[in-house]
DNA sequence: ATTTAGCACTCGCTTCTGTTGAGTGCTAAC
DNA sequence: GTTAGCACTCAACAGAAGCGAGTGCTAAAT
C-alpha cells in the first residue's frame, strides 16, 4: 500500500512528466513550493515507486519516468475530479457553430474538433449500417445483366451494390421479390434481412415466384454484406509533433497502423459504455505500445451505436483528454438523437 | 546547345544520382566503362553544365546533383526509348488476378498496385460522378420533414443526399415531380440536371404541379451539387522510406499536403490526355518543391474522365515510372469500358 | 586546341577526447 | 525519519584531428 507521500509524489512526477516531456529528479520535485522534503528523502521515496513497478529510469543517472503501470494508476486513481469539466462549453460552441444536418457530417466535424484541440490524432467509428433497419430497398435495372440495389436505412444511410442479373431470372419475379421484401421487411436491420427471409419468407416466395431456386441464389448475393462502419480521421498527422515520435522509424509503423483498416477498426470498437482508457500495450500491437488510446461510445435511443478515440503517447494529458471526449461523445449523442425529431 | 558528350554526361550523372541518391563527382564518372576522359576533363563539362542550370553543387567541394532545370531536360529529352516497356505485363496480370466488378474497387486496387510496385505515393481521381448521366432518381421519405433523394447513374453510381421536405410541399406533387424528372431528364447529366429544367420543363412543372413556387425552391436545393470527385490512395506512407525525407519537418507538410483534398484535386488534375510529369516548383506548391507528380489520364468511351498519379520525390526513377503509369492507365481504361460490355 | 596530370584547397563526416551538469545511491550524522 | 555530503554514472555537448571525396586552376602533354 501506498502512502499518502508516495502517493502525492508519484501525482506531481506524472503531472510534470506530461508536461514537459523529460525525465523528472529528485531535486526538481524538492523545489517544488508544495513540496517540503530535501532531494534525499524524495529520493528514497523515487527508489521505493521505482521497486513497486510504477517509475521507470531512462539510465542508471537520469530522473524517473512513468511506467505504464504509472501511468495506469495514475488514471485509475490519481486523476481528481475530471468531470468538473471546463471544456464542455467550448465543445458544444464548437461543434454548434457548424450546423449539421448529416450524421457522416457530424462524425467528421467532431473528429477534426477534438483532434485541433488536442493535437493528438482522433478517430470516429460510424455506426454499423448495418445495424440499421429497413425502410426501403429497390433494385434498378443498369443493363441486361447488371443491376444496383439500393436499401435505405430508417436513419436515411443508403447503401448501394451493383450485382450481377442471372439472365435466367425472370423480370416479374424481381419486381415481386422488390416488392414482398419491401412490405415484409420494413423495420427489420440489414443483418437480420436474410435470416429472417429463410425464417418467415422462403413460403411466400415459393407462392408468388415462378422460379424461386434462382432468385434464392441471387437473394444470397444481394445480402452478402460485408463491414460497413466507416471512419473519420482528424489530425492524421498530429502524432508527427510528438517529441517521443520524432523518430521516423518510431511513426512510420503508427502512420501505417492508422492507415489499416482492420487494425484502426479493432483498436476503436468498444462494447463498454462511457470513457476507457487504453494504455501501451494493452492495445495489444506493437505499433501502438508508447500510445494510448482514449475510447468514448456515443448512442442512439440509449444504444452504444459508435466510438469517438484519441490516440496520442501514452503520455498524454489525460485530464483534458477524458473530460473532452465525455462532454463531446455526450454532445454527439445528443445531436444524433435531435436528427430524428 | 549541348555537345553530345555533355548530354551523354548529364544522362549518366542523373541515372547515376537517381539511383544512389547522393552528389555524383568526376571520379566516379571517369570510372565507368563508357567514360574513356579523365576526371579532369569531366570536371569541366560539369562545371559548363553547372553554370548552363542544369546541375547544382550542395557545397563548395561536393559533386553534382541536378537541378529542377535538369530534371526537366532529363524527362524530356534524355529518356531514351521508354514506351517499349516490360512492365505492361506485369501490371495487367497484377490488375486481373484481382478480378474488379465495380468502378471504385478498380480504382483502389490501382491505386495500392502502383504504390506497391514503385514505393512512391498513388492518387486515383476518379470520375466526377456529376458528369455521369441520370438513370433514375428517387425521393424516399423518412419521416414528415425529412427525405433522402437518389440519384442513380448509367455507370451504376449512385448519389444520395437527404433533403428537408418543405411542408408546403404537396404528396402528389413531390410524386409527379419525381415521375416528370425521371420520364424527361433520363440521360443528362447530373451538373445539367438543373439548367435543363430551367430551359425546358418549367412549363410542363406549372402545368401538372399544384404549387410551382414551391417546388421550384425545393428543386434548387436538391439539385444543388458539391464537388464528387473521389480520391484513392495507395502508399500515403511510402514518403517516409524516401531518403530525402528523413526528416521530419519536411515530410511533415508533405504529409500535411496528402490529406488535403482541394489541394490534392488541384495537383491531381489534369485536361490534358496521357502522361504528364510535373517536377518540383512546377506544381506550384510549397510543399511539393521536391516532388514530382507523375499523372496519366484514363478514358470512357474516348473521353478523359480521371487521373491516375504517382507523387515522389524529383529524384524518380522516371523511366521505370513513365511507363508503367502509360500502361496502367491504359489498363483501367479497358477495364472500364469492359464494365459498360 | 583539347586533354590530362598535379596540386592546393574545401568541406562534410566520423572518431576521439574532455567537460559539464543533472541525476543517482549510500552512509553517517542530525 | 530526515537530511547533508560524497563518490559515482551517464547523456549531451563542444572542440580537435584525421579522412576522403570532391573541387578549381595551372601547366604540361597530345
Amino acid at each position: 500500500m501506498l502512502t499518502e507521500r508516495q502517493l502525492y509524489i508519484l501525482r506531481v512526477l506524472i503531472d510534470d512528466y506530461i508536461k514537459h516531456v523529460e525525465p523528472v529528479g529528485s531535486r526538481t520535485l524538492s523545489k517544488r513550493e508544495d513540496i517540503t522534503y530535501s532531494p534525499a528523502t524524495i529520493r528514497n521515496e523515487l527508489a521505493d515507486l521505482e521497486d513497486l513497478g510504477f517509475l521507470e529510469k531512462t539510465h542508471t543517472s537520469s530522473g524517473r519516468i512513468p511506467s505504464e503501470k504509472g501511468y495506469r494508476f495514475y488514471v485509475d486513481h490519481l486523476l481528481p475530479s475530471i468531470f468538473v469539466s471546463p471544456n464542455e462549453m467550448e465543445t458544444t460552441e464548437l461543434l454548434s457553430t457548424a450546423k449539421v444536418q448529416e450524421a457522416e457530417v457530424l462524425f467528421d466535424q467532431s473528429a477534426k474538433i477534438l483532434s485541433d484541440l488536442t493535437n493528438y490524432t482522433s478517430v470516429v467509428l460510424g455506426p454499423n449500417a448495418l445495424d440499421m433497419k429497413l425502410r426501403h430497398m429497390q433494385i434498378i435495372p443498369l443493363s441486361s445483366q447488371m443491376a444496383v440495389a439500393i436499401f435505405v436505412t430508417n436513419t436515411g444511410h443508403v447503401e448501394n451494390r451493383q450485382i450481377v442479373l442471372p439472365n435466367s431470372i425472370e423480370p416479374s419475379d424481381l419486381e415481386k421479390l422488390v416488392n414482398i421484401l419491401n412490405e415484409r421487411l420494413a423495420g427489420v436491420r440489414l443483418v437480420e434481412l436474410n435470416s429472417r427471409i429463410q425464417m418467415e419468407l422462403t413460403a411466400v416466395f415459393k407462392k408468388h415466384l415462378k422460379d424461386y431456386q434462382n432468385v434464392s441464389v441471387f437473394l444470397d448475393q444481394l445480402l452478402l454484406w460485408s463491414k460497413k462502419e466507416k471512419l473519420f480521421y482528424g489530425g492524421k498527422t498530429n502524432m508527427l509533433s510528438q517529441p517521443e515520435f520524432r523518430d521516423l522509424d518510431k511513426v512510420r509503423p503508427l502512420l501505417d497502423f492508422l492507415e489499416t483498416r482492420d487494425l484502426m477498426e479493432k483498436l476503436v470498437s468498444s462494447t463498454e459504455e462511457g470513457v476507457t482508457v487504453k494504455i501501451g500495450t494493452e492495445n495489444q500491437h506493437e505499433a501502438m505500445k508508447d500510445c494510448s488510446v482514449i475510447n468514448a461510445s456515443y448512442t442512439m435511443h440509449g444504444k452504444h451505436i459508435g466510438t469517438i478515440s484519441l490516440i496520442g503517447p501514452t503520455r498524454m494529458e489525460y485530464r483534458k483528454v477524458i473530460s473532452l471526449l465525455d462532454s463531446l461523445s455526450k454532445e454527439m449523442t445528443n445531436r444524433l438523437n435531435n436528427f430524428s425529431e
